[in-house]
DNA sequence: ATAGTGACTTGCAAAATGCAAGTGATATCT
DNA sequence: AGATATCACTTGCATTTTGCAAGTCACTAT
């Protein structure tokens, strides 16, 4: 088999954003990292109005890419808790960096400073 | 006429994404950033291969949300030079967070550390 | 005057997204 | 036990966005 290049550019910042680069990826990393979800109704409910087909692409493609894991509950077979594995939980700065930048800038209800 | 909410939801990190939420315009950032593009045909050219009519609306929708300025060139009437604006330039730690964790966990010639 | 060049726009096919409804495997209630 | 509810999806379909090739238009160089 013919192998391809792994990215598209030799960036770091092109490959983050192969997987990273929509609008829901990294508010489910947000999530998960500072509202606590684990489960898939958690997010479908957050507000945000992510459909639910692309709901669970995401999450699967954040799997894929092992920056979240997905683990039948013990108590409950039917339910499914998500988590941030130690990749996943390494987006803090950048996630941070993005709300700083969207405080100053983007979100601003009062007049902005 | 009726004004509808700002934004889609109260966090920073969600109006940040409704603008910069995307395949291209943090790349476009980037370029205009740390490699100096001021030119569109730079863009067309940088070997990520964004098809120009998408670089068109994405230039024009960071204009729009006031992160890139557009001015005809002094020398040549056909040419255009896109900057970064001051809120442009604030997005230099996100960026290089998204850089830092790209060559941790995504850009890895080598084995990972 | 003719031939480029830079910055787009247009047309169209393919892919992604959004929405409503449906499915299947548990779990809970009566 | 049987009916009902819940969780995590999947499916179908309309709409939107993306990608690709080609074309346009103002201006510049020869």
């Amino acid at each position: 088999m013919a192998k391809g290049p792994k990215h598209r550019s030799g960036c770091p910042v092109s490959a983050s954003l192969e997987v990273l680069g929509d609008r829901w990826s990294l508010l489910i990393v947000r999530d998960l990292m500072v509202r606590g979800f684990r489960r898939f109704k958690e997010f479908q409910q957050s507000g945000e109005g992510i459909a639910t087909n692309i709901l669970a692409g995401r999450l699967r493609r954040l799997q894929q890419a092992g920056i979240v894991t997905a683990e039948v509950d013990d108590e409950d077979a039917r339910a499914v808790n998500y988590r941030l594995t130690e990749k996943g939980i390494d987006l803090a700065p950048a996630l941070l960096e993005l709300l700083i930048w969207g405080s100053r800038h983007e979100y601003c209800e009062a007049p902005c400073n």
